[in-house]
DNA sequence: TTAAATGT
C-alpha cells in the first residue's frame, strides 16, 4: 500500500523531470522511448549509480516502448541529447550517464591515478638500516599491503568483514611511521561511529607494539571527514587555498562516501599526500549519487593502481552456511542465494521462515521478548551497585565495571534488522508492538533494559550518530547507559542523563542501513519485499537485485553466530522457484 | 526503500 504511493510519486517525479528536461534543452525528436532512458538513468541514480548499460541483457522494469536497446538508442542518437560538450547524456561504448555526473566521477578518478604514482616521501626517507617491523600474524595480502605503502601513492583495500582491514591499517602506520617519523598522519571515516569503531581500534592495535613508532601512533588525530574538512553547509574551510596538513590520510568505510565528498577531499588534500581507502566492496552504496568506491573496485579501474590495490579475502569470522551464503551473495546472482537458503538444513547457521499472517513474526516476538527480559534483569543488577542517588545534571562514569560491561555486550546478543524504517515490517511497526503506537512520544515509558539509538553525534558527551545503549532505572534517576571512548582514550561506561541527548530512539529493530559496522551473536532479518520476476527465470541480475543482495550481504554479515530470514509466505506461495523446492 | 555531516 504505502510502497504503491511511494511508487507512483517517484514516478510523478520522473515524469516532471522529464517535461523540464523537455523544456530546457527540447530535443531534436521527443517520443517515449527518451522518456524511457530519463527514467532508467533517475532510477540508477536513486541506487547511487551514475551509469546505466544499454545493451540487451540490462532492459530495466517498466518500459513503455518495445526495443530495448536498439529503438532506445536510436532515439537518443535523433534527440541531440548526446551530441556536442554540453549534452546532458554521454554514452561510452554501451554505457550512458548523465554527463554532469560522468565528468564529476572521471575528474575523482584521474585525480586518484596521478595521485596513485607519487611515492617520493617514503622512498626518499628508506634507509636499508630501518629493520623491518614485525610482521608475524598478518597473511600474505596482508604483508603485500603493508609494503605498497612505501611504493604506492594510494592504497585501495578491500576486504568483507572479519578480514582483518584494521590490523592491516594498523600495520601499514606502523611501517610509514618507522620509515619516517616526522610523518604527519590522520584518520577519517564518513560518520562519527565508523569514526569513533577505527579510533578504538587503532588504539586497540598500537597496545600489542612495543617498539618506538607506538607513542607517535597513539597521538594520530581522527574524526569525520566532514571535520577533516571544516564542512559547514555545502562550504568547507579546507580546500585548495588552505590545504590540509597531511602527509598520509587513512578513510575508513569507503563505500559510506560519495562523489562530493570525495572531491571535496581531493581538493583539499595536498598532491604529495598518501591515502589509503578502506572498504568493504559489497556494502550498501552511499544515498546521494556517485558511488565512488564501487566504481574504483572494478577490474579496468584498479589495474591503475598495481600492487596499491589489493583485497582481503581470508575471512576470520563466520563459517558454515553462513559463509557460502555470503559469499553467494557476493559472486552469484540472487537466485543462486534464495535457491541455497531455502535447500539449507534445519541446523545450518542461517535459515528462512515463511510467515502467513502480515504480523510481527511469533518467533521474533517470542526471541525479543527473551532477551529483553534478559537485558532487564542484568540492569536490576546494576542498579544495586550504583549510588542511590545520581546526580541528575552531570553524567556519571563508570570504568567499565564488570556488570555494566555486562549489560552492553548482552545488547549484542540479538540485533533485528528491516529493510525499512517505515511501512510493513518496518523499525516501527517493531517498536509500535512492543512500546506502544505512540512509542516517539512518550519515551518515559520506555521500559527499563530497552536498547536505545543515538541518533545524532554529540562530541561533548562523546556519544555518535549510531551509538547503542540501554535504559536504566526510573523515574528522574532514569539513564541511559553507552559505551563512550573520553578524550584521553580511555574507554568508559557513561550514565548521561535522558534530557542532555538531542536525539535518541528506541533500538529494538534498527535499519540494515543504521546496521553497517555493527554485529551481534544472532540476527533477525525482517525481509518485506517480494522475491523478483528476476528471480523466478533465473535472468541476469538487475539494479534492483544488485542492490537487494548488498542489502542481504550487509543483513547477514552483521552476525556472529547465526540468522534467521523471515519472509511473507502470500508472496512466497506464488514464486515457482520456491512452491518448486518445497513441493 | 535508505542515510550523513557541519558551525554561529
Amino acid at each position: 500500500m504505502n510502497f504503491d504511493n511511494k511508487h507512483k510519486r517517484s514516478s510523478k517525479v520522473k515524469g516532471a523531470l522529464f517535461q523540464t528536461l523537455l523544456r530546457r534543452i527540447p530535443p531534436k525528436q521527443a517520443s517515449s522511448h527518451l522518456e524511457d532512458v530519463v527514467d532508467a538513468l533517475m532510477d540508477s541514480l536513486f541506487e547511487g549509480e551514475v551509469d546505466i548499460l544499454m545493451n540487451k541483457f540490462s532492459a530495466p522494469p517498466n518500459l513503455r516502448c518495445k526495443g530495448w536497446p536498439e529503438a532506445h538508442l536510436e532515439a537518443l542518437k535523433a534527440s541531440g541529447w548526446l551530441d556536442g560538450d554540453t549534452s546532458p547524456m554521454v554514452l561510452i561504448e554501451n554505457q550512458l550517464s548523465w554527463r554532469r555526473w560522468h565528468e564529476e566521477m572521471e575528474e575523482v578518478i584521474k585525480n586518484l591515478k596521478v595521485r596513485a604514482k607519487n611515492t617520493k616521501l617514503l622512498v626518499a626517507s628508506i634507509s636499508p638500516k630501518t629493520d623491518p617491523i614485525n610482521l608475524q600474524g598478518l597473511n600474505t595480502e596482508q604483508k603485500l599491503a603493508v609494503e605498497a605503502i612505501i611504493h604506492q601513492g594510494v592504497l585501495l583495500l578491500s576486504g568483507g568483514p572479519g578480514t582483518g582491514k584494521t590490523s592491516t591499517v594498523v600495520k601499514i602506520l606502523q611501517r610509514a611511521l618507522e620509515i619516517k617519523p616526522t610523518l604527519k598522519v590522520g584518520l577519517a571515516a564518513p560518520t562519527g561511529k565508523a569514526a569513533a569503531r577505527l579510533q578504538a581500534s587503532v588504539q586497540k592495535g598500537i597496545q600489542k607494539i612495543q617498539t618506538l613508532p607506538s607513542q607517535s601512533l597513539s597521538e594520530i588525530p581522527c574524526s569525520t571527514l566532514h571535520r577533516w574538512l571544516g564542512a559547514s553547509h555545502g562550504s568547507y574551510k579546507k580546500n585548495k587555498n588552505n590545504p590540509l596538513n597531511l602527509d598520509l590520510l587513512v578513510v575508513d568505510e569507503m563505500s559510506m562516501v560519495d562523489i562530493a565528498l570525495m572531491k571535496a577531499l581531493l581538493e583539499a588534500l595536498p598532491h604529495q599526500s598518501q591515502l589509503v581507502l578502506v572498504g568493504d566492496p559489497n556494502q550498501l552504496p552511499p544515498i546521494n549519487s556517485g558511488a565512488i568506491w564501487h566504481r574504483l573496485q572494478k577490474n579496468d579501474t584498479r589495474i591503475y593502481f598495481d600492487e596499491g590495490a589489493i583485497h582481503l579475502k581470508k575471512t576470520y569470522r563466520n563459517r558454515g552456511d553462513l559463509a557460502s551464503l555470503s559469499n553467494l551473495l557476493c559472486q552469484k546472482e540472487l537466485y543462486s542465494f534464495w535457491d541455497k537458503l531455502f535447500k539449507t538444513s534445519k541446523t545450518a547457521n542461517i535459515k528462512a521462515h515463511q510467515c502467513k499472517e502480515r504480523l510481527i513474526p511469533n518467533l521474533l516476538t517470542t526471541q525479543l521478548r527473551d532477551h529483553l527480559r534478559d537485558l532487564e534483569e542484568l540492569t536490576q543488577q546494576l542498579l544495586k551497585i550504583l549510588p542511590e542517588n545520581l546526580s541528575p545534571s552531570s553524567t556519571t562514569d563508570i570504568t567499565i565495571g564488570a556488570e555494566a560491561e555486562l549489560i552492553l555486550s548482552s545488547i549484542e546478543n540479538l540485533m533485528v534488522l528491516c529493510p525499512k524504517k517505515l511501512g510493513f515490517w518496518g523499525v516501527d511497526e517493531v517498536h509500535k508492538s512492543f512500546l506502544g503506537p505512540s512509542f516517539k512520544d512518550n519515551m518515559t515509558d520506555w521500559p527499563q533494559g530497552t536498547p536505545v539509538m543515538c541518533s545524532e553525534n554529540q562530541s561533548e558527551l562523546g556519544l555518535a550518530n549510531g551509538d547503542i545503549g540501554i535504559v536504566i532505572g526510573e523515574g528522574n534517576q532514569r539513564r541511559l547507559l553507552f559505551r563512550v571512548l573520553t578524550e584521553s582514550q580511555k574507554l568508559v561506561t557513561r550514565l548521561i542523563n535522558p534530557a542532555r541527548l538531542k536525539a535518541i530512539e528506541p533500538a529494538l529493530a534498527i535499519t540494515i542501513h543504521k546496521a553497517q559496522g555493527s554485529e551481534a551473536d544472532e540476527v533477525i532479518v525482517l525481509w518485506p519485499e517480494e522475491i523478483s520476476e528476476a528471480t523466478k527465470e533465473n535472468k541476469l541480475s538487475t539494479k534492483q537485485d544488485l542492490y537487494d543482495k548488498r542489502m542481504l550481504y550487509t543483513a547477514i554479515t552483521r552476525a556472529r553466530d547465526s540468522v534467521d530470514i523471515f519472509i511473507p509466505s502470500v508472496q512466497v506461495r506464488n514464486n515457482p522457484v520456491i512452491s518448486k523446492l518445497n513441493g
